[in-house]
DNA sequence: ATGAAAGCGCTAACAT
DNA sequence: ATGTTAGCGCTTTCAT
């Protein structure tokens, strides 16, 4: 029963296609191709008919009707701040063969770390449900993640340290901590006492976290500090020349420095080299995350690293245990070690 | 109506709900809700009540359903080789902003350069069909486009020099005349004799452009070439290092080397620093594509530039008259051109 | 100007 | 062991 191929029309081969040619019913060929054929028995004979007519046809089932029919997309959303810093590359990897592994398929989305995207994303998700959705919200609140769920029925899981939700699971690093530690190694260790801070506007919750940390830091070494030294950026590279440009107009700039991630942090290296100071003689420069393009410069950045891969096969295994429903218990969250990398900048 | 929300079960509000909270049939609701208002005409009592119960019950049409129906996904899909490769970042973003402005969703899929995930594409384009397809292939042969395209009925659109199908529009850089300039400007201007080439495996079709280019511009120079100068990688950073180190081993090492990419290009110039050669001095590097990485590293990479956002924004504009039907006519070639862009590694 | 009804391609409950 | 039937939530005829 080939359809006429008018303009762009496909030529969608169905069931009913398939079933004509074994010469059974519709919906025999569906418990044949669903798993359901190993509950209700089918006799051998009439399975392979269906099998070889499928084979003939070249018949693939159209996940369309079954995502209305079964309430089931096979399908996993991601959302995800920006394309373009690599952290996220591993992680959005990772997820999507994880993904293709179980036969679903990946709607990824960039939000460009803004509300407005975020907010789309909610609705494209409740237009168009998803069976499970990773994210890394910024700026969506409980309410409106709580909103999520309820309107899709999806299960969520986030890469993130400040939701708190009782049915999404979340997949963190401790990154007041990470800072912590890489502050406190540059006092003890390095032997700094003016330490400087490229972070971002209070409410980005990383850079809120990691600033904390910092300052727990040199809280506990006795450092006094000076409000100069906490310059703002938006976690791009030109952001961190801007803030590094800052620094060292100072009277008096810092010694070290620490980034509230890798981007920036390489902005200001190259910035601080472009203006003729010696790293990490003159001024000592941590970042954050271990993307590629850490080693990429020179001097390498010495920063904390993430395990993206960890993170997002973490994330995978999470959501799809819960859309199995292999896991239904109350919010889980799992901690993914970071790791204080030394290398030339400091 | 709303249904119990047991498990993890969405609270769908559906047409029927709106149409009886606002006392009209679902059709009506329909109508009012799809642009065939305009067509039929609607009182202005009725559509005003329908407005309010979508407002109040915050109503969003089932797109799965819509898609079954009316055979239109308002999804299109993209297929790209590399995540990690930040050429295509702007690309996506590109895409992916111009789609959201028609209100179309997006779907990425990234093969890793691998045919197994270029079929599996393929694949899950039938079982799901979008309305259009944005792609990079490497592997696919005509035959394979052919077939996806009778069997979605999706329209095409590709980021590709070497395809030639009558219902393909592709969007494409002259990159053979880009290395073929790149090359010659090297040897004219900054007077290289002893050129290396460091590219892919032949039948990857960029590298076997640029390669054709590069060729011809030494031939056309009368500069014997040394079959030890062509080196090949796949792309990527640790395949440039792999290849210069074999470069740098010759009896008498070429003075300059033009990368097939920015990626190899990067890592021959760490790797040659590295081992104490001083560029451009010493050996010059040229690279292809101007991702940000290129002014990351020190030296600045100089490098034949790609204009990814021209390009997206050709490809979604192709694609969405292809889409919407304002074009049907054959196959459309879109060149972008490229620019040389001279830094320090030269 | 609006409602009733058919059906997109599938799954699953209900028959036999 | 298999066929028949009723929807999933929509769009789009066909009525009125």
């Amino acid at each position: 029963m080939q359809k006429r191929n008018l303009s762009n029309r496909a030529i969608s081969v169905t069931m009913h296609d398939v079933a004509k040619l074994a010469g059974v019913s519709q919906s025999t060929v569906s418990r044949v191709l669903s798993q359901s054929s190993l509950v209700i028995p089918i006799s051998e004979e009439t399975r392979q008919r269906v099998l070889e007519a499928v084979d003939q046809l070249s018949y693939y089932p159209n996940l369309t009707a079954r995502s209305l029919r079964a309430q089931h997309s096979y399908m996993i959303a991601i959302m995800i701040g920006d394309i373009s810093n690599s952290f996220y590359h591993s992680i959005v990897r990772t997820i999507q063969k994880v993904a293709h592994e179980q036969h679903y398929d990946v709607l990824i989305a960039y939000t460009e770390q803004l509300y407005e995207n975020e907010k789309y994303f909610c609705e494209a998700m409740i237009r168009r449900p998803v069976d499970g959705i990773i994210m890394s919200p910024y700026h969506l609140t409980n309410e409106e993640l709580d909103q999520l769920i309820k309107r899709t029925g999806a299960s969520v899981v986030v890469l993130a340290n400040h939701i708190d939700h009782p049915q999404i699971d979340r997949v963190y690093a401790d990154d007041g901590q990470g800072a912590h530690e890489a502050t406190r190694w540059l006092i003890e260790q390095k032997h700094h006492q003016r330490l400087g801070f490229i972070g971002v506007p209070a409410g980005y919750p990383p850079g809120d976290r990691r600033l904390a940390g910092f300052k727990r830091a040199v809280d506990e070494a006795g450092l006094s500090w000076n409000p100069d030294y906490f310059q703002e950026g938006d976690f791009t590279i030109e952001s961190g020349q801007r803030a590094i440009h800052a620094l060292l107009d100072l009277p008096q700039p810092p010694t070290a420095v620490f980034a509230c991630n890798d981007l920036m942090a390489i902005g200001a290296i190259n910035t601080a080299l472009d203006r003729g100071w010696r790293i990490p003689e003159d001024i000592a420069v941590v970042g954050f995350d271990n993307i590629a393009e850490a080693t990429i410069i020179r001097p390498n950045l010495t920063t904390v690293a993430q395990f993206p891969i960890d993170m997002g096969q973490q994330l995978a295994q999470a959501l799809f245990e819960r859309i199995e429903g292999v896991e239904t218990g109350p919010q889980r969250s799992f901690e993914i070690p970071l790791q204080l990398i030394e290398r030339q900048s400091t």
